[in-house]
DNA sequence: TCGTATCCGGAGTACAACCTCCGTATGAGT
DNA sequence: ACTCATACGGAGGTTGTACTCCGGATACGA
């Protein structure tokens, strides 16, 4: 009798593959993901979905009717937030030389992080996710990969420096963020232009070394985990 | 290497304001106290009390009965590491003014902190706790402090550090571990000496402001509250 | 206007953690 | 040995969140 119209995640462009959703249905769908975008834009990703569903005039049931799993409220919820993320990488890419991209990205994105605190756990953990937003970050991490490469050719980024570091700065400044927001709401600012200022020169000392790629993936999904946001598929 | 676990802690050595407890009391009153160190250091501050009383080998109810709140035992079963780390604060003053003091505290703060997540999350929030254990922390800020001052006055201190950026970096310590130490257990190491690094060195660029200490000792108030640990009394 | 496929909402189930009540057991003083 | 203040432990109430079921409402095509 029921089944998963489920329907395009994606844009409304794409061909009706199933019949077109009723116009209530749609509607409600739209309430629901602009009330997922503004509570974990404000509470975070671990926000009770009941409160989503109140705050969209909506029964719970609708909820999970158009989003079975968490999973996928937040993957719809964040795409456009993670678009813009992928596009700061990029248009970082596109400075002048004279400037230092990869510092630029790294501000913004810690501003990023604040501004939005759902993107902010996102960033900081690996959350099990759509293919879109999993692409997104994908490419964003190549841009990354860019900047850090072109800093540390221009002398603006220590050598030593690997792309896990940058993930530890966002897990510190998600931590920062989430304990200061309300009192001291400019204190992520000063950390992390500490922590940049870190990156730009060499230490005195050799660093400790790095977490591998591997450990740190691993690291981040259990975070997802343990964060209860990757329950089931 | 210390394992000292002799200490009533709360009234053994006070005066028989009520009749001694039964051994069998405070027998279990031990093994919970034992059980909590264990839980809390593996766990965090957030471990089901059910599960220590489970380890104790103790009824729920007998747990309430010896520690009315989550507070109280974790007041009582972390005496010890917050001396510990109040007893690193003073070691540190007692180093040779060639040695960095302050740099060498802060490498040991943050190890303390690995090892104990318990302690850990102590020190990145402020619960509501024993007068004991605050005596003791604020002891430890009043060595901090001291160790600041000289390590400004020799040079290994950027001049615009203030306290709070330390409880900034207990803060980010404290995440980082919680999201590292199963598969990266090394990162923390890295992180805190980059930060450090950041510490030592006055950057190219003033700083953004730093917090308050009100606004600061607000935000890890709030902290504790959101972490359930300081719901009631 | 009418029939029905689709959708809705809230009541209901499950579960984990917190915390209390109360009948039972036992250490320790006489 | 006897008594009882003290202590025990688990059952069970409470809360908060996740997730499901199903009777009833409604959009929409005919």
């Amino acid at each position: 009798m029921e089944q998963l119209i489920d329907a395009h995640i994606g844009k409304a462009d794409s061909p009706p593959r199933q019949r077109r959703m009723r116009v209530d249905a749609e509607r409600n769908r739209q309430a629901i993901l602009q009330a997922a975008s503004e509570i974990f834009a404000q509470s975070g990703l671990e926000a009770p979905l009941e409160e989503i569903a109140e705050r969209a005039g909506v029964g719970i049931a609708t909820l999970y009717r158009r989003f079975p799993s968490r999973k996928a409220l937040v993957s719809a919820a964040l795409v456009a937030k993670v678009t813009e993320y992928e596009r700061l990488a990029r248009e970082c890419l596109q400075c002048e030389p004279s400037a230092d991209g990869f510092s630029i990205f790294v501000e913004r994105a810690c501003a990023l992080q604040v501004a939005d605190r759902g993107l902010g756990d996102l960033l900081s953990m690996t959350l099990p996710l759509d293919a879109e937003v999993e692409q997104l970050r994908m490419a964003a991490d190549r841009h990354v990969t860019l900047l850090m490469e072109r800093a540390k050719a221009a002398g603006s980024l220590r050598p030593d420096f690997v792309a896990e570091d940058l993930l530890l700065l966002l897990i510190a400044n998600s931590a920062i963020i989430h304990v200061t927001a309300d009192h001291a709401p400019g204190a992520w600012k000063r950390f992390s232009a500490l922590v940049l200022g870190a990156f730009q020169t060499p230490g005195l000392r050799p660093l400790p070394k790095a977490p591998s790629p591997a450990q740190m993936a691993a690291s981040m999904r259990r975070a997802a985990l343990e964060h209860g946001c990757g329950g089931r598929v």
